[in-house]
DNA sequence: ATCATAAATGAATGTGCGTCAAGTTTGACG
DNA sequence: CGTCAAACTTGACGCACATTCATTTATGAT
């Protein structure tokens, strides 16, 4: 992809350096956000820790939310290939389903990057439908098409399960319900596959491989 | 409690004075904030509205956001007594369960009044899990008792379920689900109740009073 | 070297939440 | 009644910050 040479450049040099500063920016306010909360991050800031002015991000992003929006893709798109690279060896489609739930659950309410991120509940619900769906919602299919689950409209199922886990996340992040709440939720969730509750609660309580 | 007699009032003017004016703002503010949403409303027209000085509010309520609380919790009591009042007499249990979430979900997508506030999933989703918790927590309770749900822990799939029903509502109203979802959205959530697919959907197609 | 175009810049603008010093109302007490 | 302290009200103001825009700078085709 790089170009040294000095001649003829199928990407010019406004080309990269407007890669270069997209790259930065999404980097930078991933960093001040996931410090400080997406509120108290200033769009100051962020500039200044990217190197440009203030002014530069609205050539990338028509707004603050805009940008916060880059920063979960991000953050939900590393998580769903983690996610995947563990599952891969699974038999079970309905356990890399289960396994899934669990580690974003688990993310969201241990991993620093994240706590500071989960209001703006809706905002993240939809990142993560759009971004991890890409993964979850073939896992619904599989499932189901293996007999597993119950789900005719794996999109739905997702969408719901998306506001529920983000929610819950919020909850124990502020003390609404206790951490050890985890293994209840994920039975839940599991239980809008349509398996009923002691199928829930066997899936679930498998062992499963570290995170 | 009205008190005309000019005797040693038990209830004094300035008690008097600071009911009506926490009632007004909250009437003001539930005026203005489900005609132009939460943002778009500012302290200064609600102020205006219930004819009180800006600094006023600050008396009652430490922040814009304590204020808007304060209007989701009226609008969740009247909805949660609105249900109360259709489902009393039914006999099963699970489907006054049914009926109220049901219910929740339509009024959020129809009611003008709702589909403004559903920004800010959390802070709603909280408001209706405390004010409507009341009704929807013991709903869970008897049915589980009736052995029409398996639920052990209430609190739990109540929190859950406020949480996607304030996703789903918003996802409606957005346009990223349409509305002809609703019934799937209930069955789903019947689901989380441990009552396996099946039983979901026989409970949510049951002919059902109008609201 | 020249020029048109695209991009970067950061000072200035607008907006609106929350504060506060000054003024007003209340009701207990002499 | 008159006095007074406490409680309440008020609206102009401070301030923080997202966004805009006139100006400057970089780019690459000619």
């Amino acid at each position: 992809m790089t170009n040294t040479d000095g001649f003829s450049p199928p990407e010019g040099r406004v080309a990269r350096r407007q890669r270069r500063n997209r790259e930065a920016l999404v980097s930078a306010a991933r960093d001040v956000m996931t410090d400080k909360g997406v509120e108290a991050a200033t769009m100051l800031e962020i500039a200044e820790r990217a190197d440009v002015g203030a002014g530069t991000i609205y050539n990338y992003f028509k707004s603050k939310d805009e940008l916060a929006i880059a920063v979960l893709e991000t953050l939900m798109h590393e998580l769903g290939l983690r996610i995947e690279k563990v599952t891969d060896t699974f038999d079970d489609p309905a356990q890399v389903y289960a396994y899934g739930i669990r580690a974003v659950l688990d993310t969201a309410i241990t991993d620093v990057r994240w706590t500071q991120m989960l209001n703006r509940s809706e905002v993240i619900a939809d990142a993560m439908f759009r971004v991890m769906g890409h993964f979850a919602i073939r896992d619904l299919r599989l499932a189901s098409q293996a007999g597993r689950f119950e789900v005719s409209n794996a999109d739905l199922v997702w969408r719901l399960t998306t506001h529920a886990l983000v929610g819950a996340g919020h909850a124990i992040t502020t003390g609404k319900l206790p951490a050890s709440a985890s293994d209840q939720i994920i039975v839940r969730l599991l239980c809008m596959t349509g398996i009923g509750a002691n199928a829930a609660v066997e899936l679930s309580a498998r062992p499963r491989p570290a995170f």
